[in-house]
RNA sequence: GGACCUGUGGUGCAGCUCGGAGUGCACGCCGCCCUGUCACGGCGGAGGUCGCGGGUUCAAAUCCCGUCAGGUCCGCCA
């Protein structure tokens, strides 16, 4: 039908004829003798020269053949890659009318994402979302060339999966042929991919659709996509760098620059300076232990077995009201109060600093080289709340935006195997029950569980956890102190895992894996703060989907074919 | 489950503190004019349940309560 896309058409063509397609971006008429049609296909915009008026408005999808020109002294557009020529002797086909859009395509004015999901396949047409979706697909095709180079075999597992009541809450299916009795989709192929160690398939990748029924945020849809993998007779280094090696293809192919580096560093020094397991490394401002200057302070609100303290550069003017609000975002997060100085030619700035001993200033005045002009944040209490709550106070003055800054990976490694106790005092699974722990930590797994390191391992792309991996446990034995450990019975993790457990009893060699979210990455690469910018079709917060109006009523005859029954609401 | 922000012709905003006629701006839309524009230009026009419901008031887009939708976050996401 077409010949040329409209963003090809350029000086080398002069003279030739073409046939281009596309929608209808802009019409300029100039009466009766002359009229302009800037013709968009995905490729771009080209102008169209038409002889006489022509009868299409906004967004009708035409036909054109002409004859490509070029544009005659002191009219080319240096704004548009096409701007040097323009199809002219036009003869245009109207192949579809298109009422007025509910929105502008131009990207002049922002639009509300309710009317963007509302029309998405409107919304699809601006560039933004042809480049985002474009860049997505790049990212695809690199990753799944990396994992092919590197031995990897793609394996599709199934969508329809049994429950497993663990972890993220999962969407169920209910069955037909057995009524009363449910699938689930897979909030990841966790187990499968496992199974296909025991298979022999020693190196297994999927991009995998995962589907987890919990709250929706910026960066977690309820369907989202993976790039899962898992490898037999690996170490964690091993996994590690193949999917370095995915990553950095995929960095590659977006930005058109491979990242030199992947940094590394333990989850107990990402607490300890940046106080989160996802640190953003584009900037610093890091936590700074000062405990030992507070050992023995005279200070109440200092008395604490953990003080630490961020430089803010030249947050002194900072405004009274910002540092109440910081405060009680601090408090918001469990802290009991936001200690602030500022540094100045007299010295600190501070409501506490009459009560401060001369070393104690000295000390604060010494955080992170504080120059004059300077502001130091304090929060004392136990290592995690004093971490945690300066860690999101440090977050909140310095992130800067997601298109900003280079993009600083960095795998977090020797997660906590168990992380809080539940309601029967029994402690958590970090990662999953099936992570293999520490080696150097196997003898503390009865004695002191909370201190037990796993071979668990997340990669932090600027702020952002972009996935996480771990060696997992393929002997019983082992298999058996994890759930003893997390209060699982016998006889419950057989209930629940039988078919692994038994799997695993016919030789399950060591193997190892990992997954990271390929919308966190892409949204990163396209310089969204929010997934839903790369996903064709995402749903609202509350788990709509605006366009086709899903989650809908069924019919009364596939209730009734289901054998299930809808309770009234409460 | 909770906190905060937003909702005003088709789109984006202003108006809301301090109540006084649906007032304004930009874009789009419709009609007419325009032979080199490119965010073309000129003239004219249409288009409104101020999200919805209730309350206060002589009078509510504006104040109060509730509710719905969208967003950001907490909880949740092994």
């Amino acid at each position: 039908m077409r010949d040329m896309l409209c963003g090809s058409v350029d000086e080398t063509l002069v003279g030739t004829s073409v046939t281009v397609c596309g929608w209808v971006a802009r019409r300029r008429e100039h009466g009766e003798h002359l009229a302009f049609v800037d013709l968009r296909d995905r490729s771009g915009v080209v102008q169209v020269v038409v002889d006489g008026s022509v009868d299409v408005r906004s967004e009708y999808v035409i036909k054109v053949t002409g004859t490509v020109t070029a544009r005659p002294e002191g009219t080319v557009n240096a704004a548009l890659p096409t701007g040097k020529v323009e199809i002219t002797n036009c003869t245009v086909e109207i192949l579809n009318a298109a009422e007025a859009p509910p929105f502008q395509l131009d990207d002049r004015n922002d639009i509300d994402e309710q009317v963007r999901l509302k029309y998405r396949y409107l919304d699809l047409r601006r560039s933004q979302m042809q480049n985002n979706l474009r860049l997505r697909a790049k990212v695809l095709r690199a990753v799944r060339a990396a994992m092919d180079r590197q031995g990897f075999c793609e394996i599709e597992t199934p969508l329809l999966w049994a429950p497993t009541p663990e972890g993220a809450r999962e969407f169920v299916v209910p069955s037909r042929l057995h009524p009363g009795d449910f699938y689930v989709l897979p909030q990841s192929p966790q187990i499968a991919k496992q199974l296909t160690m025991v298979g022999g398939f020693d190196r297994y990748y999927q991009v995998a659709r995962c589907l987890r029924d919990e709250d929706l945020r910026a960066d977690r849809q309820f369907e989202f996509t993976q790039l899962d993998i898992e490898a037999s007779f690996v170490t964690q280094d091993d996994v590690m760098r193949f999917i370095s090696e995915a990553v950095l293809d995929a960095a590659e192919a977006a930005t058109g620059e491979r990242p030199s580096t992947i940094e590394s560093m333990t989850w107990t020094d990402a607490q300890d300076r940046y106080g989160v397991d996802k640190p953003d490394l584009r900037f610093g401002m890091t936590l700074q232990n000062v405990s030992a200057a507070f050992a023995g302070t005279d200070v109440k609100a200092f008395s604490a077995p953990c003080v630490k303290a961020i430089r803010v550069r030249g947050g002194a003017d900072f405004t009274r009201s910002r540092l109440d609000a910081l405060t009680e975002q601090a408090k918001g997060l469990g802290a009991k109060g936001l200690a602030w100085f500022r540094v100045t030619t007299d010295g600190l700035d501070s409501p506490l600093e009459r009560f401060l001993s001369d070393a104690e200033k000295l000390a604060i005045r010494a955080v992170d080289g504080a120059e004059i002009g300077d502001l130091i944040l304090m929060v004392a209490d136990d290592f995690a709340t004093a971490s945690k709550v300066l860690g999101q106070i440090r977050l909140a003055i310095g992130a800067p935006p997601v298109s900003q800054g280079p993009h600083r990976y960095v795998w977090v490694t020797e997660f906590p195997m168990f992380e809080g106790l539940d309601e029967d005092g029994n402690p958590m699974a970090a990662h999953h029950p099936f992570t293999m722990p520490h080696p150097d930590d196997f003898d503390l797994m009865e004695t002191d569980p909370l201190k037990v390191r796993s071979q668990a391992y997340d990669l932090v792309l600027n702020g952002w956890e972009l996935g996480s991996g771990s060696v997992r446990i393929h002997r019983s034995d082992i298999q058996a102190r994890v759930f003893r450990s997390l209060g699982i019975s016998d006889e419950e993790a057989e209930n629940r895992f039988g078919f692994l457990l038994g799997a695993f009893r016919y030789g399950a060699p060591p193997h190892a894996g990992f997954a990271f979210g390929v919308d966190r990455l892409v949204a990163i690469f396209a310089g969204e703060e929010n997934i839903r910018e790369v996903i064709a079709f995402p749903k609202t917060q509350s788990g709509s989907d605006l366009m086709t109006g899903a989650p809908k009523q069924i019919t009364e005859r596939q209730i009734r074919d289901l054998r299930i029954k809808i309770q009234p609401k409460a």
